[in-house]
DNA sequence: ATGCGTAATCGAAACGTTTCGATTACTTTG
DNA sequence: CAAAGTAATCGAAACGTTTCGATTACGCAT
């Protein structure tokens, strides 16, 4: 491989001015510059990464730290996770990713002493994370994907209040007033996850204030337990016309019960899938309306803003809040069918 | 930070003294060790990454390579990028996602030519890939996952005829002896992906020694072409009694499809899905029985052998062809519900 | 004319390791 | 008992950059 000093040799001038070219940081003269330029072309010559990173003490690596347990929150992480790599890359970083357990702090302690990146994306935090105490301690440039309740900087999360406001102003719209919210198991909102907690709050008080009624069922994420719910909740409350599911797991229950009980989707029931995905919604019948989140444009901004803070350039807005953005898919309609 | 500078110092040694203790390539005392493992602990010392790799020439960083069109192949990818991950840490790598175009060599090129890493996995190989002959060139340790029929070297893959055996053996054994193979479309298949030709050429090689009944029918990636298809097939061919499903997208289909014409799953039609994963096997009722891809295990294989490659320990075995996992769920089961 | 700022360039130090060669002091071996 | 290893250690070069400080030359205001 060609070296900064093949290229000095060639173009006939020093190690250093040929660095200057490079960087711009002194100005060299157009003479010069061109026969630099025509000798690393010539030579096919890239800096090389690791010397310039131990010179230059920055090494244009970020990490993205996510938890060793598969959460199966499922198909859009893998998105996630490109588009990670891919804004990552257009700003000219590398990614590299930290598979580890979120409790024990030792391993990334000892990733971060290695001095190999540049600053760190935290995925799937949870309350009193200890991995954020710790990069702060090190002062390692870092940013959320998700919050922390006792961190209140730097992070990007999902709108969850706004997304449900939205969820139920859309369903109102279409003439649906008895809504049940199916949200995960109870265990998972007593454990504090963000998601249940905020949704669950949200919906609660949402009810209230769209003067709507609103019945919330918690269910464990599997497709039995899921038709059972079901079943027991249209034979109870068989007024409610709308279900809003945040748990993907038991939407082909919601599908089959209605069914079952000779209802019809949509004109009889509606169904809308909160933070699911479209190649899931997609994967049943009827195709389901859902409330995306914007996975992409999240990660696009938690990269963004970490990059700033890695380069100092100081940013004003350093948190967000990133509302889903409604899909309409054939689960959900007016009811009856009519037009509205 | 400590450098290995403090850590001699404090020790009381040279720093090649202090480097060889780590490194072990050559002897020293042990009261000189303990002395020198005492510093770096008072020290909480870690060998600086980018440093060690300038001197040493390897970077322990391998390079993931995927194109940047989402295929959408699905769930699994994410799993297989985190095993990727973990089996990388667990050999003291780190994973970088290089997350490109596969037409375009120009891009890896550039990356390569930065020398940051030391070698790199291949995923979502198609035939006569142009990276394959480039990473050749550049003498860069590469490792495929999945296989380029013009290069028959470094690769796992899945071991397409093998568990189109095991899917039909299985079936049989059940009981039944008129399967439909449910294949991704047509176009796929004359565009010569991989996957649905070795399925295709297996299905019906074997139909024929295994004395079946075999239909193939190729499919768009869409529940509701898949509906038809199947609704078509059932009307023409009631006599099938079992679908052997590669298509994710049109397992719902296929339940409706069944469903429909009143029959039951498993007791008059059974459904075998392939290369699907659990998780998404999960969302159906009833869950779908399965022969899932290994692809822990085919990840674990390809990065050991990529980095065995880079470490030159040669090793035996390049090739490796892994079939898939049968995991029974309630979709499959013997006609009529006998005992078998 | 004198001094001064600035553009253009170079040489050398620094970044934190690994590794080669040399040296010393023992221990074998014939 | 000399020659030949071998274990333990050190100093210094090397890896390929960036960046600091110095030097030169030149145009411009005084």
């Amino acid at each position: 491989m060609a070296t900064i000093k093949d290229v000095a040799t060639r173009a006939g001038v020093s190690i250093s001015t040929v660095s200057y070219a490079l960087s711009g940081v002194r100005s060299i003269s157009p003479e010069k510059k061109s026969l630099i330029e025509a000798a690393m072309n010539e030579l096919d010559y890239k800096p090389h990464a690791i010397a310039r990173s131990l010179a230059s003490k920055h090494t244009k690596i970020i990490a993205l730290l996510f938890s060793a347990v598969e959460r199966g929150l499922g198909l859009s992480e893998l998105t996630l996770i490109m588009k990670a790599a891919k804004t990552a890359t257009k700003a000219g970083y590398h990614l590299v990713l930290w598979s580890l357990q979120t409790n024990d702090t030792q391993e990334l302690r000892e990733l971060i002493l290695q001095e190999l990146v540049d600053g760190v994306l935290l995925m799937e935090v949870h309350n009193n994370d200890p991995r954020i105490s710790l990069l702060y301690e090190k002062k390692i440039p870092f940013f959320l994907f998700g919050r922390d309740e006792s961190y209140s900087e730097n992070f990007v999360d999902i709108d969850f209040s706004a997304t449900m406001e939205a969820a139920l102003t859309y369903l109102i719209r279409l003439g649906h007033h008895t809504i049940c919210f199916l949200n995960q198991s109870e265990k998972t909102l007593k454990s504090g996850y963000g998601p249940v907690v905020r949704t669950h709050e949200s919906f609660i008080a949402l009810s209230k204030s769209l003067h709507i009624q609103g019945y919330e069922k918690f269910c464990e994420p599997n497709a039995k337990t899921g038709l059972e719910v079901v079943q027991g909740l249209l034979t109870e409350t068989p007024d409610i016309t709308a279900f809003i599911v945040m748990n993907d797991n038991i939407i082909s229950s919601v599908i089959k019960g209605i069914e079952e009980n000779d209802f019809r989707i949509p004109e009889d029931k509606s169904i809308v899938a909160l933070f699911s995905s479209a190649s899931l919604a997609s994967l049943f019948i009827p195709p389901i309306t859902t409330f995306e989140m914007e996975g992409g444009l999240m990660m696009e901004t938690a990269i963004g803003q970490l990059i700033s803070k890695i380069e100092k350039k100081e940013t004003e807005k350093k948190q967000q809040l990133i509302p889903c953005k409604l899909i309409e898919r054939g689960s959900s309609g007016s009811i009856g069918g009519k037009q509205v």
